[in-house]
DNA sequence: CTTTGGATCGTCT
DNA sequence: GACGATCCAAAGG
């Protein structure tokens, strides 16, 4: 995936990232849900309100990983989109695990099945290993330990289509897309 | 199976 | 001082 694929409307990238890798070091995982946040013009967007401390890599190049830390102790990933200066966004909700699956276990030891390890924004960044340090991160560079990648698998056709979850304003936005049928989606 | 409430702390008002 | 782009265990049906 190129970077300049994400320079685009996180409502156009998000449902093409469905069926993409997401690689973390030794780990990797098909992405299965998404969503998409639109900067400082969506209300549930951490970026409604205008540019601060902790949203500072939104506002960035598109192509980075934002991570924040909520709830007192999750880690959660988006994927800078473009234009840039909008802090567009797309949240990487649930994944299908690929390769590492032992070491995704032992990073997350309260789940009991497979299928629980990526299932939700928090869990997937447990299991790939994902948490503040990595905020700001080139997805795209071979270099780094996180990259986004390709590997032929289209995606669906005709994704699951509806409202964000968890979020408490805009909830009448479509904006969240999860592969139909995988057991992986987080919410039904 | 579904529902409920506790955990836990950085961030912004 | 209030509240999260959440997760999990426990309790109830």
């Amino acid at each position: 995936m190129l970077n300049t694929e994400f320079a685009r409307d996180p409502r156009d990238v998000a449902p093409e990232l469905l069926n993409k890798l997401i690689v973390a070091e030794d780990r990797v995982a098909r992405i299965v849900e998404v969503e998409a946040y639109c900067g400082e013009e969506d209300p549930a967007s951490h970026a409604y309100g205008g540019k601060t401390a902790r949203n500072s890599v939104m506002f960035g190049p598109p192509g980075r990983l934002y991570v924040y830390f909520t709830y007192g102790m999750h880690w959660c990933a988006n994927v800078v989109c473009g234009p840039e200066g909008l802090a567009r966004a797309v949240l990487l909700r649930a994944a299908s695990p690929v390769f590492g699956l032992d070491e995704m276990r032992l990073a997350r030891p309260r789940a009991r099945r497979d299928v629980d390890l990526c299932n939700g924004p928090a869990k997937l960044c447990q299991a790939m290993g994902i948490d503040g340090s990595m905020n700001g991160t080139e997805l795209i560079d071979a270099r780094g330990r996180l990259a986004i990648f390709d590997d032929g698998v289209d995606p669906p056709p005709t994704p699951g289509v509806g409202p964000r979850v968890g979020i408490s304003a805009g909830t009448d936005l479509p904006w969240r897309w999860w592969v139909d049928g995988d057991s992986c989606v987080s919410a039904r």
